[in-house]
DNA sequence: ACAACTCTTGGGAGCGCTCCCAAGCGTACG
DNA sequence: CGTACGCTTGGGAGCGCTCCCAAGAGTTGT
């Protein structure tokens, strides 16, 4: 009747390791865990046996006794395609499975795209499948980041919704990264430097405007509102805004694209204008992609750290739910601003 | 005494769903998890409190119940930096997570670079802590792909190992695709044919030298191999190639370049060499990368579905997993190869 | 009218782990 | 020498769900 269950298969469970070193159950998951509440003999005996077993704890186990998931979420817009086709997407995981490689946390990545793909993400968290969030390109208008705030769910958010971000957030130096560009054609000896936005609901693309406007006013420049060319960080957009620059003010001499993908347009328009780059017209982009490199002149342009972006988001992130589970109620939401980098190419 | 436990907070669980419906456990579950055997007055009552009480299963009670995770893993090896400079691993992301919307399945993301981390995953596997696993971008001699055979773990590859892949596959026709690379070559009228390969260990690097092999051989051209240079799919291994094959051949007149990153390096030791594209030498490249529509000239290049691959790699796992649950036994081993698309752009 | 079935249904028995309480032991202190 | 405490330890009580068995209700056939 009160025979040992002998179970032959199947993977071994703190059981069998428990009953291996001879202690009780609640021991062996102290070990497990680490707790210092243990003997040093009893220790080893635990570590010995789970060794002899290859034991490996039961995730869902450990999930439903402990309520959390040891896992969190990645959350990506899908519809951004824009942001799909930089490295950035692959920048930022790699920096995230950094982060998590001395961890037993999960990365789970969840495209939220349509509705649809909202709904069950708002599920995920509803049911507390993750222990927290990471959000990258979040736009203004997204309800995700009020809703995920709601319902006290330890979130990081890459970049800024807006100025007053309430949420702890990662992001790179988007005014001083514009400034340094904008300086550096200033100090190429250019005078009528224009530039070309990005969305400017993105805040960051108006951190970038802001970045340029100081840098053109610091130099005495003459600040015409003509030389700003608002567009939409797409390569067509760049083009677009580039013939409008040229119509308004043939003289410019230079041109600071928030991104490089508009560059590349901006760069299409300069050459059918006749106009040589950089003798008759410099051009820097933003981001430091791909497309920078590879374009012909290789183009100068902003790096931002986003491998260090995920890495610290994730970072950040795990200290939040460690917070929040200590129940350590200092409220500062850490918000974190990483140095960007002018990557001086033939552009310019 | 036997007094109803009254949960305030948290989320419902099952129990409460049931009681609402004034119907038991087991009757619920049955319709959550859409069982035939209920009778429809039933089955209304029991939705009606699911959507009252705004239930959401419990993930990792279910998983502990039933065995299962209800979630699969796709595992990147994230040495393969080249890998992450495409678009590559965005598009299979967005193809997995496509076929994935509809199901309950969740991604998890697994990065496994370094031995330290190819434990954690092995750990993972042994742990059944995932259903089934996608395989993106393996080389020949990972142990890994064998290691989840072994396990009976569901799995699939993109691309292959070698011509025996024993795991299911979803591959791109890298042979088709380089043959009509060379075929569109051919039909400009090349003569003098070159090709820079990349790993040959690399199947699909393989298949593409042999698509080339096959052109150049129906055409009735001179298959010289010292036309035939091998590279290792970087830039830099590029130009090196494209030095080679001028310093043999200098009467080349067209270049297939396995990758579109080693036709950027060929591009540019043409260019040194003050040979024309493609007036002096054509270029094709192939992956269709943002490096190819950003070259100057534009890249002709091979066109992969990696989006496609992604959904279809899903969907073969789900089958998998599906069949392996139901005990059917049928042992064929899918094994898909998609069609590739010549993109022909100036470079040709 | 009764036996034999079928269709539904309720709920017990776990899944493997964490939490936590109480018990066992050893030691310091009055 | 007795009592109080501190450190370890064992194991009961769930966590929320699926599986499955047995019971109840309704049908059909003879």
């Amino acid at each position: 009747m009160a025979a040992a269950r002998v179970r032959s298969g199947g993977r071994p469970t703190l059981e069998e390791v428990a009953a291996r070193a001879g202690v009780g159950r609640g021991t062996a998951s102290r070990v497990i865990n680490g707790s210092p509440r243990v003997s040093a003999q009893t220790r080893e005996a635990v570590e010995a046996a789970v060794a002899e077993l290859g034991y490996v704890p039961n995730r869902a186990a450990r999930a439903l006794a402990g309520n959390r998931t040891d896992a969190i979420a990645l959350v990506v817009p899908e519809s951004e395609t824009r942001f799909f086709a930089e490295p950035y997407f692959s920048d930022i995981v790699r920096g995230v499975g950094a982060a998590l490689a001395d961890t037993e946390m999960q990365l789970l990545l969840t495209l939220a795209g349509n509705d649809r793909e909202r709904r069950r993400l708002a599920q995920y968290l509803t049911a507390h499948r993750v222990d927290g969030v990471l959000l990258v390109s979040v736009h203004a208008d997204d309800p995700l980041p009020d809703l995920l705030e709601q319902l006290g769910m330890p979130s990081v958010i890459s970049g800024r919704r807006h100025a007053a971000e309430t949420l702890p957030s990662v992001d790179s130096d988007n005014f001083e990264g514009a400034r340094a560009a904008v300086d550096h054609l200033i100090a190429r000896g250019r005078r009528s430097i224009a530039t070309i936005t990005g969305r400017l609901d993105v805040y960051g693309a108006q951190r970038r405007l802001d970045g340029y406007r100081k840098a053109v006013a610091a130099a005495g420049l003459d600040p015409d509102e003509r030389l700003i060319a608002p567009a939409d960080f797409s390569e067509e957009g760049g083009a677009r805004a580039m013939r409008e620059l040229l119509e308004r003010r043939p003289d410019v001499d230079a041109v600071f694209a928030a991104s490089d993908v508009m560059a590349a347009g901006a760069r299409q328009v300069l050459r059918e204008s006749g106009r040589r780059i950089p003798d008759d017209v410099a051009l820097v982009g933003f981001d430091d992609s791909a497309v920078a490199r590879h374009m012909d002149p290789p183009l100068t342009s902003v790096r931002q750290p986003i491998e260090e972006m995920g890495r610290t988001m994730t970072r950040v992130l795990l200290q939040e739910i460690a917070n929040r589970s200590s129940g350590d109620g200092t409220e500062e939401r850490p918000r974190i601003v990483l140095p960007t980098e002018l990557v001086v190419r033939e552009s310019s």
